[in-house]
DNA sequence: GCCAACGTTGGC
DNA sequence: GCCAACGTTGGC
């Protein structure tokens, strides 16, 4: 099992959204890099949902439900899409600002290459995020 | 709203 | 095949 993360702005399509639906169409992606990185996912690899833009923040984590297949957004069939499923939700969520002051995950490709939509996480990162999302907020 | 970091396009 | 110009993403 492999981790991943994957960005989406809340006003086009949250967290939230996917708890609603139950399972979604990770469609749409149009960087070369970050197709690669779709194309190696594997049904139950976890994705941490980064809220880009507006939250800047790890809102939940994922499960890939379906293997890359191609991207039905696009008529180019070097496109590719998978579909994501939500995990329970955090009971905290991570803002950028914490990972990068944190020494498990400041080395994160999220941090380090704010552009790319979708990038690898380390198990350890992974675990890292995860302690985090269940730590009380520091008074 | 600005700008850094990329990616893409097109002239040569 | 190089690179300048331009467009896009996303943090700040």
């Amino acid at each position: 099992m492999r981790c991943w993360l994957i960005k989406s702005e809340p006003s086009a399509y949250s967290w939230e959204d996917l708890v609603r639906d139950g399972r979604t169409s990770w469609d749409g992606v149009r960087n070369p890099q970050a197709r690669n990185y779709l194309q190696r996912m594997r049904r139950g690899d976890r994705c941490l949902y980064y809220h880009s833009n507006q939250g800047e923040e790890v809102a939940g984590i994922a499960r890939v439900v379906r293997r890359a297949y191609p991207d039905p957004s696009s008529a180019d069939p070097r496109w590719v899409a998978v579909d994501v499923a939500p995990l329970p939700t955090l009971t905290r969520r991570v803002p950028l600002s914490e990972l990068r002051t944190h020494v498990a995950t400041a080395a994160m490709v999220l941090v380090r290459q704010s552009r790319l939509s979708v990038c690898p996480v380390t198990t350890v990162e992974f675990r890292a995020v995860l302690k985090l999302a269940a730590a009380p907020v520091e008074p």
